[in-house]
DNA sequence: ACTTAAATAT
DNA sequence: GATATTTAAG
């Protein structure tokens, strides 16, 4: 026993497989079915399908295009061009994934971008909430936009107090303070989004009073009935990325985002009890517009796109899975 | 589920 | 390099 110990412990370099047997580390150990149904990646940052609803993908057709030159109907309005809602006929391959490959069940749904009408959908649901009611979870709710996760509206709203702290600082401007602050003065540029739509007042000094602030014209749009066209279309195919931000920062767009629609009404929002101002809701779709950023030059340009279609893992708009 | 902080992509 | 958005942690 102790020889054989010795022994084997001698030699055990020369049993082990030479580099050539070996797997290269480059590979995968992870089938690629494996990999989307656990939503793993090798890339952080590419290969995001669109799965779901309306998000864009960043870069979901061809890794190799790294100047990803808007194809169609970049930011410059055509008027005569194309209307918005027929601009996704001609790209081939839909988000159906990377090269084709399978269905995106679990991908990594791509990097959301807060248009100034999503950005304004977001304040108002703020807005009608209240501060104090203010949540993510809520925000999200009333905004009834499709695809978009608590996370986002988490997300964005630690960056949009961020905004109104500074914005209150230098508003009230004394008090005591802190004077801190990155140069007195709003300047919109680090705050174009923020900037594109106005800050309620009653956001900035805390209102004595709770509940009687809620009486701005938020619109929930309750819903459309005919969403299975676009539905279809954008099953059909949907990917129109791109544009850009560096829009006058105080002009207001009028853009497509989805906001989801319950053909079976609110069942379980529970702070909507005294919304019961709904003027004339129209029935338009709200899109969310989400586009991909790649170009560092200003303009945008929202595009819509549905995805419940297949792959899309939530689909509220025709077929509430009751999640929401 | 909310907030805050760090990571990462653009 | 800065910023926007995502991901992780408290």
């Amino acid at each position: 026993m102790r020889e054989d110990d010795s022994n084997w412990f001698s030699r055990w370099e020369e049993q082990l497989p030479s580099p050539e047997e070996l797997m290269p580390l480059s590979q995968t150990l992870i089938t690629p079915d494996l990999a989307i149904a656990f939503d793993i990646r090798n890339n952080i940052n590419n290969n995001n399908n669109n799965p779901l609803n309306n998000i864009n993908h960043s870069n979901p057709q061809q890794q190799q295009q790294h100047h990803q030159n808007h194809q169609n109907q970049q930011q410059q309005p055509q008027p005569s061009s194309l209307p918005s809602s027929t601009d996704f006929a001609d790209s081939g391959e839909l988000g159906s994934g990377t090269a084709g490959e399978e269905p995106a069940r679990t991908l990594k749904r791509p990097r959301l971008v807060w248009t100034p009408q999503l950005h304004k959908r977001f304040v108002d649901a703020v807005a009608h909430l209240g501060i104090k009611n203010a949540v993510p979870k809520t925000i999200m709710q009333l905004m009834s936009v499709d695809g978009l996760t608590r996370e986002n509206v988490a997300s964005h709203l630690q960056k949009y107090r961020l905004y109104l702290k500074r914005m209150q600082g230098i508003s009230s401007g004394g008090g005591g303070g802190s004077g801190g602050g990155s140069g007195g003065g709003n300047d919109p540029a680090t705050d174009h989004l923020f900037a594109s739509s106005p800050v309620p007042p009653h956001f900035l000094h805390p209102v004595a009073r709770p509940n009687s602030d809620h009486f701005m014209p938020f619109v929930p749009v309750p819903a459309i009935h005919h969403q299975q066209q676009m539905a279809a279309a954008a099953a059909a195919q949907y990917n129109r990325p791109v544009g850009h931000f560096g829009s006058p920062p105080n002009g207001h767009f009028e853009n497509p985002f989805l906001s989801r629609q319950q053909q079976h009404q609110q069942q379980q929002q529970q702070q909507q009890q005294h919304q019961h101002q709904n003027q004339h809701q129209q029935q338009q779709l709200h899109r969310i517009g989400t586009q991909i950023h790649h170009s560092p030059v200003g303009g945008y340009v929202e595009d819509m796109e549905s995805a419940n279609a297949s792959g899309g893992r939530k689909v509220l708009t025709l077929f509430p899975t009751g999640d929401d």
